[in-house]
Order: structure tokens, then C-alpha cells, then sequence
DNA sequence: GATGAATGAGTGTTCATTCAT
DNA sequence: AATGAATGAACACTCATTCAT
């Protein structure tokens, strides 16, 4: 595994006091005073291991996002070599045939890949969602809906490119993914374990496809 | 109308200052004493007027919040009279049928009348939404979630009653209420004037329909 | 009667309302802001009838100082009438052979005058002294002491004179004038009404002249 | 001695100034501004040092007041060995014959101690006396005479029985300790200096033990 | 590596008081 | 006689940060 286990060490103390007093707090009301009391450590040595407030948030923070920029670019990567190596056929896997077969939106993995990892990070993906205003993460979901609308957006263009239909509306895409990657958000956020989200997952995809897939439809 | 214009009493400019303090900076990192000395007044004149910084906030959010909260009950109260009046036709208009008319989902007004007034009161949408962490309102938007939630699901569950078909799950509904709510907030959050938005309406209910109808469909 | 009942003007209005919180929070502490709330009525009111906080508490607290003053005037003219008229024999009622007499220090009624007097003031007697600290009443059982040490010095010499014997230390009867005022303050602080503060006053009395009258003892 | 010489650190420093505006001005009105100013030093090391603006009163007070207890504790529980062990005899020692011998009430030593300590925190017990107003010590004095109380009546008590008279009354009892702690705390607030107090104490034991003794008179 | 001490600007809030109307 | 608005200094307290040791 890449994480390392805690080995009770200063620094680790200090992670682990500042995630809590974090969750707890949101970042802006934290206070480094506590998690240092917490940590049974002095301010001092906050200040050697982090350079600031924001350091110490980063290093509990960047990682796990780090990690899931990397499962989201391996995806996007692998539908990207879909897309322009095959043609109009494997297009209908991805959009508009998706929901008449089971496994749609191509299939369930990354989504499971990613559901996985966050649940098994789920304090950092809290704050990173809802604890982190004040800090440079605070637009981070919106960063991952652009990533996702350019995606989607070479999709759809290359799909009605083929299909000699008019391109989708970059606002309408960009509202789908923004859709997109809320539920996906609200799910973590709402459903408590991995093991339920995973059941409810293909739900959610069947919904999603629905309305991806109306984007397509011949009257409008 | 119901707002008075700004006639440049203290009251006034500090509700000013304080709006433009709130957005530039949220509930938590604003700073009363920055709102007084932009406002030309005094610390003591803020408290005669407000009780303390969260009764500022409260005073410049709450009446868009009230508002908007009696728009959707009005809208709502509407949709479920038609329910309990008409039977199985009228269901169709509101849930199945609605994708193949150009009134989707009933028809727009009140969508575009929540817009119109949300747009009418920016800033405060923008504060509510973006700039209330700290306050009783930061959870707002979900509790327009859970409301919503609690319509969708009394629409859902006449209509699969009376289709003989089996409810659809509290959690999709849940997704899908948000999934609503999420992207009316980010329309107004996304699009700069109502003009925009009103052109854009149509694509997104037509999205948002579409994702609904799926619900309803035979082979799931 | 010399008070005048509360006839619900304003200015009777802030004082009631000003010696519910004077007795709440002592001077320091007691707020002009929540006086005036209390009562009904804007600062500005407030500051019509008196000049400052400490006029207010004076308004409330002294009428009952002066006439407790004026009780006290009365009784110790009385015993020094009598002390100056009458010599030795007169001096025994008041001093020596007091507690062989079941009046004991003459009698008992300017005790009983007082404190009827103070039981009927009891909020304007807790606020003179327990509540005054930060006005210039905070020494006011001092100036009693004082006044009180100065009345028993006449007598003592007086009686040392006449019997021949060495004068009392100025320093023995100061404290003893503290102690006896001390007993008089501590009755009313502990016994809730007039009725039985009658009841134990005697014993008060027994236990005040034993120790005064060990003061003219032969041996020491 | 337990007391630390003040060494200039900023802790000391602290508690010099602190002292010096308690004193000056009560522990309301005290401003924390002005004694970390006098102390020549910030208010953030104020805080790293005490909790709060009461911690600060505490850290000059308590020790002095733990260490007058102790010498209490010590001279009751000395007395009370003497009342269960050595029955009627010493008990006139430590009642009714006292006021025939020249040492009265047993002895002064535990007086003397008592004096000695506080002459030495003169300070101190100024700010506990008249200063703690607002803070947790404000009843200090009080419990105190509770606790005398509870002491002479058991003597009292004890004393009654075995002479086949009837228990003094609580009240009065309740009385005679506060009118004995009141004249020890009167000593020390009145009179500059422990010697010219030593040089007073016997005439003061000699006018509170007259007092004692009046209630075990037999014609009351 | 880490401590303990200290900084100093900043926080929201309360205060008694004033004054034009 | 009384209001409503406003003052401005003061309050206790917290903050992220620094640094000599």
C-alpha cells in the first residue's frame, strides 16, 4: 500500500489531531492551537514539520486527491483510446446505447475504483468537499466538473460529429457533468459505507445515462 | 414592491458594506470592524441595529431565503393539487409524458420565476449558497433537498401506485431531488444574467426530464 | 408616608427596573442598556433623569441611608442626653450592669426601629452593602463603625472617668464598634424578615454587652 | 519557603502588575491591558500563562487561601482532640473559665500564626477580602465563618451537655463566628503591621472570649 | 527534532454617554 | 419629556506565527 500505517511519530500525531480538529471545525475556524494541544505536541513543532495552516491541511488533503485525479485521468485516458481508435460502433457503448445494456456508461469499474478509495478515505474527502473553504481546495469539485466537461465534450462532439448532428451546447454539457459529479459527490456524502454505495450504484448510472442520453435525442 | 431602495441611512450602508464584506471574504473571515469603517460608521451604530454578526448575515439572507422558500411552496402546493385532482392523465403530464411535449415537467413558470427573483438578488443567492458557512444557513441548500425530496417522492409514489409498478427507492429519489436542486443552483451560479438563463431553461429541464422519465422505465 | 408609591412614570419605571439589576449584578456590572430595556424605555430617558450610572444607584440607595443616618442621629443624641444629665448611676444602665437587667443596653427599641426600617428597605439595604463596590457608598458601614466608635468613646471615657479607672484603647473600641455593627448588618443579611430578626434580637443584645462589659472589667 | 523569590520572569512580572491593579481597582474594573502594559509585556503572554482573567486572580490568591485553611484545619482539629479526649475539665479551658486566665481561649498561638501568615501576604488578603468581587472567591469570608460555626457548635454542644444545659441556639451561635472572624479580618485591615496586631490580640481575645462566655451564662 | 515563551494584530462585543430632534 | 441614533473607547480573549535554545 502507498499509506504509510501510523507509527505514533510526531508528525503522524499532528496529522491525525489536525484531521480531527478539521472535520470538526471546517478549516477557516480550526485552530492550531488545539490540534497541537491534541497532539500533545508544542506549536513549535508544527511549525517544523508545516509551513503554515494551509501546509498542514494540504499534506492530510493532497494525496487522497491526488490519487483520484490519477484513477480519473487512467479513465478518461482508456475512453479517450476507445473514442478515437474504433469509430461510430464503440460510440454507442459510450452514450447512446448505454441504457439498453447492463453494463452502461461502458462499465461500472472506475466509478467502483473510485467509490473504493474514497470510502477508504473518507475523512479526507469530507474535508476536501466540505471543509476545506479558505484553503486553494475550496473549488476543487468544480475543477474536477471542468476536467469531466471537456471529457464529455470531446465525447459528445465526436458522437454528433459522426451522426451528422449539431453539436451539444457547451452550457448543456457543462450542466451535465456539473450533474454528474455531484451525485457522485452525494453519494459518498450520503450514503455511509462502500458496501451499500456500491449496491446503489447502478441506479445512479441508470439515471445518469438517462439524461446523458437524452442530450441525443432527435427533437430538440 | 417589497424592498425599500437604499436611501443611505446607516442601516443601509452597513447592510452595503456588510454584503460586499460577505462575499468578498464569507461569514467566518469577515471582519465587523472592515464593514463599519466601509460603511462611515461606528462599531456601536452596528449593534444598535444588529445584534450581533450573525443577525447581520441573517438580515440581508433571510428575507431571498423566505421568498424563495414561498415561490416553491406556492409551486408545490400547485403540482400536488393537480396529483390529488386528476388522476393518471394529469400524471403524465407531470412525470412520463412530459419529455415528448415542449411544456416539460408541467411548464416553466415557476422555474423561471424562481430565477427571476434569485437573479434579482444576486449577491444574497451567492451568499446564501457560497458564503454562509458559519451560520444556521449553511446547510440551506440541502434542506431545499430534503423538501424537494419529499415532493418528488409523493409524485413517485402516486404514479407507480396507479401504474401498478413497484416505488421507486427513498435513495434515487433522494439523488435525483438533489441532482434537480444542484443544477438550478449552478445555473444561476454558472450563468451570469437571467437572460442567458431563461434561453437556457429549456435544455436543462429537457436534461433533468429526461433523467426523471428514466425512472419510470420498464426494465429496471 | 415619606415614599411615594410607584405611580408606573418613567422615572419610577427605571428605578424599579435599575434596582432589580443593581441587585442582580452589583454596580459594576449591572448594564444602563438592559436597566433601560427593562424598563421600557430608551437611554436617553434615562440620562433626562439622572446624570450618570452612579446617580441612579444614589437615587435608589440614598433616602434609606439618610434615614437610617437620621434614626441612628436620634438614638445616640438621646444616650448622650442622658449621659451628660445624669452621671454615674444613668452610666450603669447603659454600660455595666446592662446584662443584669433583661433590657439589656438600655432597651431594645432603636434596634427594633432600625431594623423594622431596614426590613422594609431590604433591596435598598442589600444594594448599600453588598452592592455598592464602585460607588462611593462602597465604604458606607465603615462611616457607620466610624460614627458608632466615636459615640461608644464618649461613653467609655465618660465611664472611666467617673469609676477612675484607665480609659479604654481607642483601638479596642473601634472594633468593637465594628463588631456590633457587624452583628446589626449580619442579622438582616441572614434572617429573611423582620419578625424573626425580633425574636433573636435579644440574644443579639446578651452576646453585644457581655463582650462589652468585659471591656470594664478589673482584670485587664 | 514554599514562596518563590520573584525572579523578573514575565510570569512573575505578570502577577506583580496583576496584583498592583487588583488591588487598585477590584478584580471588575481591573483591565488585563493595563497589566500586561505595566508588566511590559503582551497580552498573548498573559495567556500563555493563565487561563483566563479569573485564572490570573486564582494563581495570586489561592495559595494564600489554601495555606490560612491548612493553619485552620490544624488549630480545630487540635481543639476537637482536646474536647474528645480530656472531657469537663479542659473544657472550661475552652469556654467558661477562659476569660479568668490570661490565656484565653486555650492560647493565641494558632491567632498569632494566623496574623503572622497574613501580615506576610498582606496583599493577598486585601484582594481576597475586598478585591474578589465577581470572581469565585467574592464568599471566601462566608465560608470561612461556616466553617467556625460548625467548630463552636461542637464545642458548644459538647460543653451544654455535659453541664446539663440546653444547646445555644444555632443562630446565635451562627452570630458569635462571624463576629469572630470579623473582628480577626477587621484586625488586619485596620492595623498597619503584625507587631502592633500581636501587641492588640489579648484585648481582642479578651472582648470575643467575654462574648463567648455570655452564652453559657445561666440567666439567659 | 522539538520546546516554551512571546508576539501583536485581530476578534466580536459591550459600555456609559451624548445629542439633535 | 423622551426618542432613536450614534459615538468611540474599552473589554476579555484568540489567532497564526516566530524564534532562541
Amino acid at each position: 500500500m502507498l499509506q504509510k500505517i501510523s507509527d505514533g511519530s510526531t508528525k503522524e500525531k499532528l496529522l491525525e489531531a489536525a484531521k480531527k480538529e478539521f472535520m470538526q471545525n471546517g478549516f477557516l475556524k480550526a485552530s492550531l492551537r488545539t490540534i497541537c494541544k491534541n497532539a500533545g505536541v508544542t506549536t513549535g513543532a508544527l511549525y517544523f514539520f508545516f509551513h503554515d495552516k494551509e501546509d498542514l491541511f494540504d499534506s492530510i488533503v493532497k494525496p487522497v486527491i491526488d490519487h483520484a485525479t490519477q484513477i480519473l485521468a487512467e479513465h478518461f485516458k482508456h475512453e479517450d483510446s476507445l473514442l478515437s481508435g474504433s469509430g461510430p460502433v464503440l460510440m454507442q457503448t459510450l452514450v447512446h446505447e448505454a441504457n439498453k445494456k447492463d453494463s452502461a456508461k461502458g462499465d461500472l469499474s472506475t466509478a467502483l475504483a473510485i467509490f473504493r478509495y474514497l470510502y477508504s478515505h473518507y475523512d479526507e474527502f469530507i474535508l476536501i468537499v466540505q471543509k476545506s473553504q479558505g484553503t486553494k481546495w475550496e473549488g476543487c469539485v468544480n475543477s474536477f466538473v471542468d476536467w469531466n466537461y471537456k471529457h464529455l465534450k470531446s465525447i459528445a462532439d465526436s458522437y454528433c460529429k459522426s451522426h451528422g448532428k449539431k453539436k451539444i451546447k457547451p452550457f448543456v454539457l457543462r450542466m451535465v457533468s456539473n450533474s454528474q459529479i455531484n451525485c457522485f459527490v452525494n453519494i459518498v456524502l450520503n450514503i455511509p459505507s462502500f458496501k451499500e454505495a456500491e449496491k446503489h450504484l447502478p441506479y445512479v448510472m441508470h439515471y445518469l445515462v438517462g439524461g446523458w442520453c437524452t442530450l441525443f435525442d432527435e427533437n430538440i
